[in-house]
DNA sequence: AGAATGAATTCTGTATACAAAATACTTACT
DNA sequence: AGTAAGTATTTTGTATACAGAATTCATTCT
């Protein structure tokens, strides 16, 4: 028995262009022309404009009147609110995923953790997309849908602009086994924080930064 | 010097129907009729479309596949996972209005409390909106504009959901009051730890509805 | 050459058009 | 009367059309 599936292209369409500003297909300050990126992605503008809506809602697109959208670009104090938001959030998501979690998700995470740290070990290596994929499992595995929407909405903002600023990924790699230890052990306490000092530790130096008045650049236009 | 505003009515549209969800005017489970909404607020499809995708992002509207979209329905799963939200992000934006407010920002918000005190006073007053804008000017006061953005995407939830389950308005009104003046008096912990209290109590009064399965009530399925 | 003006082009914002799916309605049949 | 089948209507999802703003390009003037 097959159920014909109906493909929300609205839906595939605000998936792909998310993924390519996060993967930089599509560059910070980039200007999206529709019928360009509509043609790209074989639609019309209408179901682009709905994607390109949301994308707007989760802040990874700036709507200018009757001049277009662009990918955002974020200044170090904006990076800095959303690393405020994920130290609150994420400690939170990773205590309930040590609680509730169940085998196949700590399995998954696991194995993300484990990825991360492969690719750690090749120097050069793009590894947002894993981070980004790791923390999502987390926030999947938490059972709180509301955190992992908030997740995928805004935690792509931090992974799309941290290149290059944070810690070295042999660091981040620890530090991830270690998260993904405690969640396999149903450790809450301890997923919460190694959860917590992870986040904190990227955030402080965002922090430094912001407050070193290294954005002498000019808030972003876009 | 004159500015001609122009007036993008793909926002107007949002805002107005996100108004009418919050106030019930549609009401949740309400099926909406593109063509019979598009005429009552004067425009086409295609802004009415980009509205309901970013309230689709929020939450507030459950689009089902080729058969339209529905104004969500929250289960008190679901809104206690809005309130495990907010008890993570409100403290912190409490304490961050406290340490940054400005005094006009000060002002609106002892305002807003007085205002909730003034309805709590009169029985079967709707406070909801009221609620909801007191929340939001601490929000906005913490200078963390994702924060903001985060709690008028989802707080709107808690408060357009909870008419009855919660503690009484002369409850509300005294803690409102206590966070105000702890912000005024740019008490820093005192305001978080009020607006701990304040969104734990409401927590726990709905984390026992979900446990005592008072939610045998099949989840929504908008 | 460089600035200024104006025409041509591009692009956005919104409306309208249209095919296909879902729903409501009719009618025939038991 | 109740059910089933078939038809008409509504409504969605997407494409296309169009007016006007923004931008680019060409041309004139200094």
């Amino acid at each position: 028995m097959y159920k014909i599936h109906y493909r929300a292209i609205g839906n595939q369409v605000y998936t792909l262009v998310k993924r390519m500003i996060l993967v930089g297909e599509l560059e910070p300050g980039r200007k999206l022309v529709q019928d360009e990126l509509a043609e790209r992605l074989g639609v019309s503008r209408t179901p682009l404009l709905s994607a390109l809506s949301k994308l707007e809602k989760e802040m990874l697109v700036k709507s200018v009147a009757r001049r277009g959208m662009f990918v955002r670009r974020f200044d170090t104090g904006e990076l800095a609110q959303v690393y405020e938001v994920r130290l609150r959030l994420e400690p939170y998501a990773a205590g309930q995923a040590a609680r509730v979690r169940d085998d196949a998700a700590a399995e998954a995470i696991v194995q993300r953790a484990h990825d991360y740290a492969n690719l750690a070990a090749e120097p050069n290596t793009d590894m947002r997309e894993a981070d980004y994929e790791f923390h999502m499992d987390i926030m999947r595995a938490s059972g709180n849908d509301l955190v992992f929407n908030i997740g995928s909405s805004y935690n792509i903002i931090a992974v799309a602009n941290t290149l290059g600023l944070m810690k070295t990924p042999a660091e981040s790699a620890y530090e991830h086994t270690a998260i993904a230890a405690a969640i396999l052990a149903r450790d809450e306490i301890g997923a919460m924080r190694h959860m917590f000092c992870h986040i904190d530790q990227a955030r402080r130096k965002i922090l430094a930064k912001v407050q070193a008045g290294t954005d002498r650049t000019a808030p972003p236009e876009y």
